[in-house]
DNA sequence: GATAGAACGGAATTGTTCGTTCCAGTATGC
DNA sequence: GCATACTGGAACGAACAATTCCGTTCTATC
C-alpha cells in the first residue's frame, strides 16, 4: 500500500486490465471509460501511453502474444491429434483473443512488431490445421482462414454477463466441432441452452 | 421522369433501399449517409420520417415482416422435413433479416406493432424447430433460441463485397447444418473457401 | 402563362462526444 | 523541509451528427 512507486506499478496493471475489459466489451469505447473502470484519473493513462492509439497497439500486441501462447500450449499439452486441435480452439475462445486483435484492428495503425506477431500466430494456426488434417481428424475441406472466421463468429456471441457469454461460446464451439471433426458425430453440448427470455432483453434501448 | 408526384414516389423507394443498405452495413451510420446513398437531400428524408428513430422503426418492422414471409414460404415450399428446415435457414441468411432487426434493436424504442411482429416471428421459428425435431431430422438438444443466436453469428460474417459475404455466410451455414442435422454427416461445402489474403485486409485502418 | 404550393437540396444550428492538455494537489524519498 | 514523480479531474477544441430552416425548382391548375 505504501510507496508511490508501488502504487504506480499497481496502476500499470490496473490500467491494462481495465483497458482489456473495456475494449473487449466495446471496441469503440472512450478512453475515459478505461480510466473510470481502472479507478484512476485520465492523466494516469496518458503518463503511460502517449495516445489512445498507443494503448490499443499495446493491447493488440498482448492479444497476439496470448494467442501464440495458447496455440503453443495446446501443442505441448496433447498427444491425441483431435484433443490438440480441440484444445487449441477451446483455448482461443476462452482467452477471447479475437476481441483484442481483429476487433480492434482497423481502429489504429498496425506497427511492424504487430505484423511479425501476426505472422507468427498465423504460422502456428496453419501448423495446427495441417496436423489435424493429416491425422485425419479434421475435415479437409476447411482452410485455416475458415477457422479464423469461425473464431470471429464465436466472438460475436455476447449475451448476459461475461461468464454466461463464455458458456454460450463454448456451447456453439462444441456444435462447430461436431461438424469439423472426422468422423462425423454428435456429442452432448456443454452449457445451459439459451431461451427466448434471455434474448428478449436486447430489444430495449440503452444496452 | 415527369411528374413531381412520380418522382416523390420513386424517392420513397430510393430512400428505403438506401437506408436498408446503409444501416445493414453499419447500424450506427449517420442519417446523412442514407441521403447521400439515395442521391437525395436530407429534407427528402425528413419529409417522410419525422426522425431517425422513425426510420429505424420502419426498417425493423419491414425486416420482421420479411422474416415472417421467408418462414412461411419455407413451410409452404417443402414437403421433406429437413428441406423445410434448411430452406428456412438459408432463406433467413439470404434475406439478412438479422441486420435489419436485432442489430438495429437497442438503437431505438420498440413500438407495440414491432412487438407483435416479433411475437409472430418467434412463433413461426418455434413451429419450424418443433417440426424438424419431431421429424427426427434436427438434433433435439438445440433450442429455438440456439438457432436465433446462430443466425446472429452468421450475420456477423462480413468480408469483401456483399456477394462474397453472402457466399461465405452460406458456407458457414452449411457447416452448421452438418452439425444440426440428424443423422450426423459431412456434406460438401458451398462457396470458395476464404484464404489468408482475404483476411489480411482488415488490419489497416479506414475500413 | 401566372401562381400556389408541394418537394427538394443543402447550409446553418445546436448539442454531444471524445481525445488531449493543463494545472493544482499530494505524498514520498532524501 | 523540499524537489519531484505521480495523480485526479476540469477545461479545451475538434469532429460529428440530428434536426431545422430557407431559398429554389418544378407541377398542376386556373
Amino acid at each position: 500500500m505504501s510507496g508511490r512507486k508501488a502504487q504506480a506499478a499497481r496502476n500499470d496493471e490496473l490500467i491494462l486490465t481495465a483497458a482489456r475489459a473495456v475494449f473487449t466489451a466495446d471496441p469503440g469505447a472512450p478512453i475515459a471509460a478505461v480510466a473510470e473502470r481502472a479507478g484512476v484519473g485520465i492523466s494516469a493513462l496518458y503518463r503511460r501511453y502517449p495516445s489512445k492509439e498507443a494503448l490499443l497497439q499495446k493491447l493488440c500486441g498482448d492479444g497476439l502474444q496470448l494467442y501464440i501462447a495458447v496455440a503453443e500450449q495446446a501443442m505441448r499439452d496433447h498427444d491425441d491429434p483431435w484433443e490438440e486441435f480441440a484444445g487449441y480452439m477451446r483455448g482461443i475462445v476462452d482467452a477471447d483473443t479475437n476481441s483484442l486483435t481483429i476487433k480492434l484492428a482497423g481502429t489504429f495503425h498496425p506497427t511492424q512488431e504487430l505484423h511479425q506477431h501476426a505472422a507468427r500466430a498465423s504460422e502456428l494456426a496453419t501448423r495446427l490445421h495441417t496436423r489435424a488434417v493429416e491425422a485425419g481428424v479434421l475435415r479437409p475441406d476447411i482452410t485455416p482462414a475458415d477457422l479464423a472466421l469461425i473464431f470471429e463468429q464465436l466472438a460475436s456471441v455476447k449475451l448476459g454477463d461475461e461468464q454466461r457469454t463464455g458458456e454460450l461460446r463454448h456451447r456453439f464451439l462444441a456444435l462447430m466441432l461436431d461438424s469439423l471433426r472426422q468422423p462425423p458425430a454428435h456429442r452432448p453440448l456443454p452449457g445451459r441452452a439459451p431461451d427466448d427470455l434471455e434474448l428478449s432483453v436486447r430489444w430495449s434501448p440503452v444496452g
